[in-house]
DNA sequence: AAGCTGACCAACCGCGTCTCT
DNA sequence: GAGAGACGCGGTTGGTCAGCT
């Protein structure tokens, strides 16, 4: 498909953002919301690709970005959800509020990859689309280049040079063809439930919303049949002040097929050896909404 | 003090996918 | 359904800095 030629466009900045550049896409964005990246940097008055005003903004100049070192629990849901998903940072980072999928793939390479191979730990490798055209041609890339003896400076300039050429040597690697569902998009409400200790649900829902959804004769807890005790302990929900008050997720009726897929998704979450059936598990579906 | 090395991380690149016409 | 533009993602690069020799 098309693709913007975007930073090659001669003129623009690049590298290292100035306070006053963040100032001008700051400004912008409070005034006119996220969006129209294309667009947005002559609109704001940057001299920026709009790629890497998106950059910024995402990595850097968010509001809602998580400032300081990633504590241990990040840290271990990090290496629980890896072990689970893969390379896939943006599903990481999206259960981490706060931490965004640049710092956590950072982190990671960094810190977490060397200490778990340090400790003897398997690190997956990949991703479920490590059997993409990209993948493969990294693959290729790195195995021909751990057999040169060239230096570090030389392999950066070679590796350059066979990104051009690269084109020619797909042709002669073997596809294999991954079958991903589409993503599709649902929106679970969010409900609040009462707890009673190690009892599971002590109440129906209470929120204002819920009711009114019970009464319109949409679904109800008993409907959904959600094991709500593997919700806690599988880390997706919502603690308050109150350590017995929960939030968990609502499927609409219309989505009881996804409902199926969310189950799902816990049972594999729960159970051991369970990478190669995640591989093939819808799991962009569970993070749309 | 100077040079080297490795770690860290912001930013870039290229591709796949989505959306609109 | 096809094509083009826009967006989002993951891999990679390169500048900076701290620690070591």
């Amino acid at each position: 498909m098309g693709r913007a030629p975007c930073c090659s466009k001669v003129g623009l900045h690049r590298g290292p953002w100035s306070p006053e550049e963040d100032a001008l896409l700051t400004n912008y964005i409070q005034c006119h919301g996220e969006g129209n990246w294309r667009s947005l940097p002559k609109n704001a008055g940057l001299l920026r690709c709009g790629k890497s005003c998106r950059l910024r903004w995402m990595n850097y100049l968010r509001p809602d970005i998580k400032r300081g070192n990633i504590g241990p629990d990040e840290e271990d849901l990090i290496i629980r959800l890896h072990s689970l998903l893969g390379n896939r940072w943006s599903l990481i980072a999206g259960r981490l509020p706060g931490r965004t999928d640049n710092e956590i793939k950072n982190y990671w390479n960094s810190h977490l990859s060397k200490r778990l191979k340090g400790q003897g730990i398997e690190v997956r490798e990949g991703t479920s689309k490590g059997t993409t055209k990209r993948a493969r041609i990294s693959q290729k890339k790195s195995h021909n280049v751990n057999n040169s003896n060239i230096n570090h400076s030389s392999k950066k300039q070679q590796d350059k040079r066979k990104r051009k050429t690269e084109g020619e040597d797909t042709a002669e690697i073997t596809r294999t063809k991954i079958y991903m569902p589409k993503p599709t998009k649902f929106t679970p409400t969010l409900r609040s439930y009462d707890l009673i200790e190690n009892s599971g649900v002590s109440e129906v829902p209470k929120t204002e919303s819920a009711t009114s959804q019970e009464q319109k004769g949409d679904t109800t807890m008993e409907d959904l049949e959600i094991n709500w005790y593997d919700i806690k302990e599988g880390g997706f929900f919502f603690e308050e002040d109150d350590p017995n008050h929960v939030l968990a997720f609502d499927f609409p009726s219309k989505d009881r097929l996804l409902q199926g897929l969310y189950q799902e998704y816990y049972e594999l979450l729960n159970s051991e050896g369970n990478q190669a059936q995640l591989n093939s598990f819808p799991d962009q579906s569970l993070f749309l909404w």
